[in-house]
DNA sequence: TTAGAATATCATATCCTCATGATGATGTCA
DNA sequence: TGACATCATCATGAGGATATGATATTCTAA
């Protein structure tokens, strides 16, 4: 269903959420806490920057920050940058034309099928994710170390 | 959502059932008609024979058929044979124990949606996506070009 | 028995995903 | 300023999905 490189990125984006009271995550504690491999991580991490659901910080005390709440970040926003979940074809099969024009039952049964699929992932954010960890939820701003100035946001090249 | 192969499977197999009452359908002429490369076509018409879903006939006069009545053949049986479909995990994330113990209501969720297109599968047949072609439904046996005598069904090695 | 029709199979080639190792760039702190 | 921590990036490669071309095999029909 997912890719291996989504469900990396998904489970590290649950990571960083639940550790959040600790400050930013490093990749090199990430990678071995969640047994995936360091450099492919890094650049996993780099997209989820990129992409504007993380912020990254570099030097001493650096590391990984969610770029906004966790109930403010839906499932698409992480997996969609890896994997296509919209459907690019209502079409089960691809056809270019069909769909639902000749009443093929079956078709409509597909369509909400993938809209349930689609919408799952919209609907569903970080935060409905998230087990009974130390932050739960919503991350009130409070308790928190600050965030390092140099701060990345969706850095654009 | 599917792969590419597996999409080829199930349109080529759509192809034979609107084409049933010409007799075998060639591999040839389908990889024409469908616009798929030949000689990958034929691997995968080989899967489906094996796979129990066709019967093969070689020589003059031969060509693939389905192996059972459309309506006995659920989707899942087609594209089975080449993706994953059933949800090998419950869990969206792969941890292996978490899923539905502490209550997450999200797993709740995505367990209801993996279930849906798990089922979508399995009740759908190829008969129910056949649109309004020459045979249409199942195919009574009638009028039919006879099967030639060595036909292979799902032949073991 | 032989020619031809058609599938079955083999040997490669290409591209993408997943992965690894090494190095560069940039920030903090003493 | 210099040591160090940390992210960022490059070069490379294994393996699978997709694809192509050539050849082997099996069957029918004359």
């Amino acid at each position: 269903m997912l890719s291996q490189t989504a469900e990396y990125a998904l489970r590290t984006v649950l990571y960083i959420a639940g550790h959040a009271d600790e400050g930013p995550a490093r990749a090199e504690e990430m990678a071995a806490a969640l047994r995936i491999p360091r450099n492919y991580l890094s650049k996993t991490l780099h997209r989820l920057a990129h992409g504007g659901v993380l912020t990254s910080t570099r030097g001493r005390g650096g590391g990984f920050l969610l770029a906004r709440s966790p109930a403010d970040i839906p499932l698409l926003a992480v997996v969609g940058l890896f994997d296509q979940i919209e459907p690019r074809r209502q079409c089960l099969l691809g056809r270019p034309v069909c769909s639902d024009q000749h009443a093929c039952e079956a078709h409509v049964q597909w369509k909400d099928v993938s809209e349930r699929v689609a919408r799952f992932f919209s609907e569903t954010s970080v935060a409905d994710l998230m087990g009974p960890g130390p932050t739960r939820g919503k991350v009130p701003g409070g308790a928190r170390a600050p965030v390092p100035k140099g701060a990345t946001v969706a850095r654009r090249r």
